[in-house]
DNA sequence: CCAGACGTTGTT
DNA sequence: GTCTGG
DNA sequence: CCAGACGTTGTT
DNA sequence: GTCTGG
């Protein structure tokens, strides 16, 4: 699973590794804390080049009549995406990537729960799978996404048994292609991530989703 | 047919 | 214990 | 994911 | 909107 991630990065940094065509965002400052129903930036296609935008995390499905989901969707099972009814459409024509530079993950030992920072080796920015939907009423709508899990690698089984999705920029063009749907080809990506990932225990202080500084990836 | 769900994880 | 808000 | 609330009425 | 359960 996935409900607590990061985003340290500027805004231009953020453009330039992802290709934007337009960024419709006013403007970015780094997120080190996260949290589900936080509008945050997202990466998605529009046929004529890459836009980014600001989407609320925990997917509200077109059809919800609230503007809250009765349940969980910030995260999307990889193994049944393509079937679950919140998730099926979205998989065929609104697939996104989500940008990040670590997420945090709570290791339960005896009856202490642990964070962990997890990114990549030097920090770089990278992308989840992502999958996002408009929600609207009278005019007043919004986009919101959902992250998808699969099971643990290597360097995540001591954690915990379930880790997001990521993606290698060479599948960034594929996910994004909201205009072909290969469904053997799509879930062929959401498997766990195959490179080694750098895991550090980190203080409490990123429990609290209201902290969102550098005290967050320190122990 | 209509009503009600539509999700994930962890724990018992 | 369980739901809501961030 | 974790933190924090979880309730009602009447009065200012 | 669409599927499942009754």
């Amino acid at each position: 699973m996935c409900g607590r991630y990061n985003l340290i990065i500027d805004a231009e940094a953020l453009i330039d590794f992802f290709d934007i065509e337009h960024a419709a965002i006013e403007e970015f400052s780094p997120r080190y804390n996260i949290s589900p129903s936080q509008d945050v930036p997202i990466v998605r296609n529009t046929g004529s080049g890459r836009v980014l935008v600001l989407a609320r995390w925990g997917l509200v499905p077109h059809w919800s009549k609230e503007e809250k989901p009765t349940f969980s969707t910030i995260n999307a099972r990889a193994d049944t995406v393509a079937d679950k009814p919140t998730y099926r459409d979205p998989f065929k024509r609104k697939r996104c990537l989500v940008p990040s530079t670590g997420f945090y993950e709570w290791k339960r030992e005896d009856d202490q729960k642990i964070p962990h920072h997890i990114r990549l080796p030097d920090g770089e920015l990278f992308a989840f799978a992502g999958l996002w939907d408009h929600w609207d009423k009278e005019g007043a709508g919004f986009d919101s996404y959902s992250i998808i899990v699969t099971g643990a690698n290597e360097t995540m089984q001591p954690i915990h048994d379930r880790m997001p999705v990521i993606l290698n920029p060479a599948q960034y063009n594929t996910w994004l292609n909201n205009k072909h749907f290969n469904r053997a080809q799509l879930e062929s990506m959401l498997v766990p991530y195959a490179r080694t990932l750098k895991v550090n225990p980190v203080s409490r202080y990123v429990n609290n989703p209201k902290h969102d500084d550098a005290g967050c990836v320190a122990l």
